[in-house]
DNA sequence: TCCTCCGGTGTTATGATATAACAGTTGCGC
DNA sequence: GCGCAACTGTTATATCATAACACCGGAGGA
């Protein structure tokens, strides 16, 4: 579990090694890691939390690294299918991931208080819904987990 | 496991016990289950498969019963707060409940080549990352489990 | 009875998220 | 040089969702 996100931390780091991660396996597995898309990672990293395709375009239309939709949601593209960051579908936003160097079904779990979100991993082909699958003879290919709620900061601010 | 969006089967009985079991809920919790409330269920039952909300307001379009999106949002909202369905994040779609009469947190098997979804019940707070979170001190108020992949009938014929 | 409040509905307008389609560019191998 | 493939830039538009306000009708108290 990766309680990072709950943490305060220096995270200078964090970007330094996940953009090392990345370009080190876009290397040796053949694949262009571009300026926009070696970007568009090192804003996810930065920010460290959950963002919206517009926030990442408009950081990036500052630059002068494309202005229009299509060019974050390609580079978003590149990062998630080759596993760099993943996709919140609760929250329709990106994060960088925080296991780059692993093959992993993530999972998620999000702050609805402050938005921070925490990066596990699941195995959950293992659990409960993964034998109901295989009986039923579905074959899963790829998971959403998202559990929303209240992180220790949050909880202890507000308490609801 | 409920794996009855994987069979052929008449579902004028889902349709009807469904509408029924919404319709006492309703009454025994004060609730209103006004005649856009029952319609939009019934289009879901009668679908038995994820339906945009924009399907739904064709459909009661058709019928005067409302013709511009926030009825049919306002209507999957109260069905969706009260447990009679559910929303599909990964498909941004909604689903009749199949479990009305129990509390449960959902997970659902979404076939990716015939749209179906198939409803399970998982209780995701007793499994690992139930765990991982108490430890974490995050507290888990909901969850979203989505499976994709190819369900029994679509993996025969295609194989992948 | 009448009034007021409240929840639901109807409507306009707009916001937020995402993609199709095509032109231009660059690097690479033949 | 040429064709190909991958990436980028741009226009236009599709798709999903909600804010805001007017109206209506029933419940309950004065």
């Amino acid at each position: 579990m990766d309680t990072l996100a709950f943490d305060t931390h220096d995270h200078r780091s964090c970007i330094a090694s996940g953009v090392a991660q990345a370009e080190a396996q876009c290397a040796s597995a053949g694949l262009q890691f571009t300026p926009v898309r070696r970007r568009v990672l090192e804003i996810l990293l930065a920010g460290h939390r959950a963002m919206g395709a517009y926030d990442i375009l408009e950081v990036l239309r500052e630059e002068g690294l494309g202005s229009q939709p299509p060019v974050a949601y390609r580079a978003l593209d590149f990062l998630v299918s080759n596993g760099f960051a993943h996709k919140i579908e609760r929250l329709n936003a990106f994060v960088a991931c925080s296991h780059m160097a692993e093959d992993h079904a993530p999972a998620f779990l999000i702050c609805r208080a402050c938005g921070s979100v925490a990066e596990a991993e699941i195995r959950l082909e293992r659990g409960r819904l993964g034998e109901a699958a295989a009986q039923a003879g579905f074959t899963i290919e790829r998971t959403v987990v998202e559990a929303e709620g209240l992180c220790p900061n949050c909880a202890k601010g507000q308490g609801a």
